[in-house]
DNA sequence: ATTATTTTTTAGGCATGTCTAAAAATTAAC
DNA sequence: GTTAATTTTTAGACATGCCTAAAAAATAAT
């Protein structure tokens, strides 16, 4: 059974291990989580005996199998409490991501399970990060998706556009957005059924029409 | 910010407390926390400090106005969650103690208060038990219910019974059941609408006919 | 009312997970 | 290829929450 700090330590070096396939050294994960290298050195050793780690003195850590396996059982907790708060008990996808912090650490495999089951087997959590199953396998995701139907919070990469009129390629070009052009929808507005997207750090907002035009794939 | 460890103790003073209004000794508080007396000063010493509850050294100790409080909310965490393991996820009552011993120290009293709203306000858990509302009061179950329309695991006091045959009163006298008996349900049978009750001790079955004419009041 | 028993507290220790300050190893610079 | 800068580790300390063993206080027994 490991303990909380354990976990979050497995989950920070399992999220940094997505950005480089390099060993995560000793100051990256202090930086992480919010400690000192001297904390990480004590806690990485720990795990390491654990064998959820492997870990060479001056030489960063690495998960082992059965610690990536872990660590993604705790970020599948996650998302799927991250799922129920919003989708169930109308927290904002805002909010929910210190109750799921906390929520990711109850020890209960059947627990996750019939959650799972409960919200219908979602494949993706309400930022749009993918749920991994219940053998820790995360699902392509290749459908498509029109942005309007995307909820807030959900980025993607554009993966088509629906019209072909001249007009609409030319407000596309305008706006510098192309296939592989990311695309993070900010917020939704229902009175008038328009985005407010996010295109390489600049905010946009687009019209229902448009909105129903562009298709993103998630993730 | 409370530890889950000092919000254990706060819920065992609570709980012995509602067997006797007075001070709660060392001792029993160890027992029930199954742990050392000792540790048990160590901590009930922080929990003063913390003007959690009242104590004097070889005096026992007793919940404040605060504290007693703080214990009524975790108890209401645990219960809610019950409901919902139960009501929502399909565990059975008997499995979800444990796990409800670790959502309860999940803080977000608005998780809570969302949480109660989705299971309906409910007012008692799935053992039977009292749930308090946001404000820690516990509403009085005055209902009258029939043995057969118990879940499994209630207990209840006998508050009256309804066929008024001599022979039924003989069958009560037989058992000695009369108003104020209390009684558990300990199982239920489909196959016959029979159920299983605890009397005093001892496990008796009553046959569906019984079972719809003795009334309990839960807790 | 003194002794014996039980209860409770203190004292000191241990594991977890953090910290600071200093030492050691690695990497970069010249 | 030494020296300088950075990274990482060790050493020692502290808070939490637990333990054992011994002392102190309260209660019971004679």
């Amino acid at each position: 059974m490991l303990t909380q700090s354990e976990e979050n330590y497995l989950k920070a070096i399992y999220s940094l291990s997505e950005d480089q396939k390099e060993a995560i050294s000793t100051n990256l994960l202090a930086e992480k989580m919010s400690t000192k290298p001297s904390s990480v050195t004590d806690m990485v050793k720990k795990l390491s005996v654990k064998k959820l780690i492997s870990y060479q003195k001056y030489q960063g850590c690495e998960l082992t199998v059965v610690g990536k396996k872990r660590a993604i059982q705790i970020i599948r907790k996650h998302r799927l409490w991250e799922v129920f708060l919003v989708n169930n008990l109308n927290f904002g996808w805002d909010e929910v991501h210190e109750i799921a912090e906390q929520l990711e650490h109850i020890h209960s495999s059947k627990l996750t399970d019939h959650l799972e089951e409960y919200l219908g087997f979602p494949k993706v959590d309400p930022h749009g990060d993918p749920i991994p199953n219940k053998n820790g396998v995360f699902e392509k995701i290749n459908k498509s998706i029109a942005l309007s139907d995307v909820d807030a919070a959900v980025k993607g990469i554009v993966v088509g556009v629906e019209d072909g009129s001249s007009g609409f390629f030319q407000f596309l070009k305008r706006y510098e957005i192309g296939l592989g052009t990311e695309i993070k929808v900010v917020e939704k507005f229902n009175f008038d059924l328009s985005v407010l997207v996010l295109i390489d750090g600049k905010e946009i907002s687009f019209s229902s029409v448009v909105a129903n035009k562009i298709f993103i794939q998630i993730k």
